[in-house]
DNA sequence: AGCTGTGAATCGTTTCACAGCT
DNA sequence: AGCTGTGAAACGATTCACAGCT
C-alpha cells in the first residue's frame, strides 16, 4: 500500500504522519461514542466548507430539507466530485440514492469549523477600512463579535464606533487579555502592522487577519491570514495582460521573453 | 520535456479518454502547427510575484541595488527555492554568484503582471466598505485609479466620494463603457451582487473583485477574484478549534451548545 | 435508478539537490 | 566560493469512475 520512501539526506525530516486522505485507520480512541478525531482536512477544503455552509444556510431558509451533491456543488461554484470529497472529510452524513440532509450538514460543518463557540474579535486601526470592519458589528452570523477597537489617533480614543469605544494601541495586550479576544484584525498602515501584531500576540490572540500589506513575523503557533487588495488587483491585472497577449498573438516578443 | 499547453490557465477542455482504466496512451495526438507558447506562469506564483514586487520596491527605496534569493525570500516570507523558481518563470535575470539586480527585477515583475499600463477601477456599493475602497484613491501605486462609483441609494447619487461623484447602478454599463473601466469591485450586499456583476460585464469590464458573499456567475472570459471576510474568519476559527482539540487530545468536549 | 463515498489516476505546486555560471 | 536556474522527486489537491448502499 502506501509505500514510504526515504529521503535522501537533507535537513528537516517532516515526520511523515500517515494522513492519507482516505484511509480508515483504526483510530486510537477507545470506545469513543463519537468519531470526532481522524484525519486532517486539507486546507483547501476548509475554505470551501465555509462556502458550503453559507449556501446550505440559504437553502435551509428557503425550506429545503435535503440536497444532492450536484445541486449543492452548482450553487457553491465547484464540481460535484470535489464537493463530495470535501464532505467526506466530515464523515459519512449523506444518504445514497437521496442526498444530504441540509440541517445535518449545517451542523457538521459548524462543528468542524469550530463555529459552535464564539470567537471575539479586535479590530486595530480605525481608518476607513477599520471603520467599515467595526461597523460590520459582529461579522458574519453572530459567531464573531467585535469586542475591542484600537487606534493611535488621540482624537479617536474613547469614541465609540459601532458601539465599542476605541482604545489606544498601547493597551492592546491588556485589553485583549482581559476581554478574551481570540482573533485580531489588523487594518493599520503597513508601518504599524508588525508592532501591532506583536502586541496582539502578547495579548493572547491566537489568530490574525491582516489587511496591511506586509509579511508579518509571528510565533509559529499563531495562525495568520492575509487579505491584500494590492495583490488581488495585480493578479487581475496579470490576467488582463495575458488575455490581451493571447488575443493579438502577433507580438510574441518585443522584449525578449521567450520559450524556455 | 514535451508538455503541451492548453490555451487557458483555468478552464480548458478535457481531451482525455475517459475509459481505459489502466491504458494510457501517449497523450498528445495530432500536433498541429501549435505555436510554442511561452510557458505559462502558475497561478500560485503570480500571487507571490506581487509580494516580491512590494518587497523589492521597499528595498529599492532604501538604496539596495542587488539582492540574493535568500534575503529576498526571507523578506517575502517564502523559502529561497520557491523564490528562485518563481523568478525563473520571468526569464533569467539573476547573476550567478551574486544575486538579482533590484531594479531589473522590479521592471520584469511589473511587465509580467501587466502593471505597465493603468487599469481603471469602478467601485460598486458605497457603504462602509465601498467608501473605504473609494477613499483609497487609486489603490496601490498609481496603477489602479478609481474612476467610477455606483450605488442605488438616491441620497448618494451625485455626491462625490474621494473626488468621484456616485452614479446609479443602472448606469453601470454606460459609464463603465464610456470611461473604459477594466476592473469592477463589488462591495454591495449579497442580494445585489449578481445583477451588479451582470451590468459590469455588460459595461465591458474584464475582471471583477468581489467582496460580496456570493458565488458569481460570469461568462468564462471574465476573471473573478473573491475576498470573503466570513470565510477568512471561519478558516481561522477552524484552526483555533483544531489546536484546542490537539492540546486537549482526549476529550471531544461533549456537545457544545451553540451559537451561530 | 439514483446518489454517495472513495480508491486510483491525474494534475499542479513545492522542495530537493546539484550542474553551471560568475 | 557563492548563488542562480532547473530537472526531478515529493507532496498535495482535484478529478475520474465505479463499487456499494438506499
Amino acid at each position: 500500500m502506501v509505500a514510504r520512501r526515504g529521503r535522501r539526506n537533507g535537513a528537516e525530516v517532516k515526520l511523515d504522519a500517515d494522513n492519507a486522505p482516505t484511509a480508515e485507520m483504526p483510530a486510537v480512541t477507545g470506545a469513543a461514542p463519537d468519531p470526532v478525531r481522524v484525519k486532517a482536512i486539507p486546507e483547501a477544503a476548509v475554505a470551501r466548507l465555509a462556502v458550503y455552509l453559507r449556501v446550505l444556510s440559504a437553502m435551509a431558509e428557503q425550506g429545503a430539507t435535503t440536497v444532492a451533491s450536484e445541486e449543492l456543488s452548482a450553487a457553491a461554484g465547484v464540481n460535484s466530485a470535489k464537493l463530495r470529497k470535501d464532505l467526506s472529510y466530515l464523515g459519512s452524513y449523506g444518504t445514497r440514492g437521496v442526498g444530504y440532509e441540509v440541517q445535518v450538514l449545517v451542523g457538521q460543518i459548524e462543528r468542524t469549523l469550530g463555529l459552535t463557540r464564539q470567537h471575539k474579535v479586535a479590530v486595530v486601526g480605525i481608518g476607513n477600512l477599520g471603520h467599515a470592519l467595526a461597523n460590520y458589528g459582529g461579522f458574519p452570523g453572530r459567531g464573531f463579535p467585535v469586542e475591542a477597537l484600537f487606534d493611535v489617533d488621540a482624537d479617536l480614543i474613547g469614541v465609540p464606533v459601532g458601539g465599542i469605544p476605541v482604545s489606544h494601541l498601547e493597551d492592546i495586550p491588556a485589553v485583549c487579555a482581559e476581554r478574551g479576544i481570540s482573533i485580531g484584525v489588523i487594518a493599520t498602515p503597513p508601518t504599524a502592522a508588525q508592532s501591532v501584531c506583536d502586541r496582539l500576540v502578547a495579548g493572547g490572540v491566537q489568530c490574525i487577519l491582516n489587511f496591511a500589506p506586509v509579511v508579518l513575523q509571528v510565533p509559529e503557533q499563531i495562525e495568520v491570514r492575509k487579505v491584500d487588495l494590492a495583490v488581488e488587483l495585480q493578479i487581475l491585472s496579470f490576467h488582463v495582460a495575458r488575455r490581451a497577449e493571447e488575443t493579438n498573438s502577433s507580438h510574441p516578443v518585443g522584449n525578449g521573453m521567450v520559450v524556455r
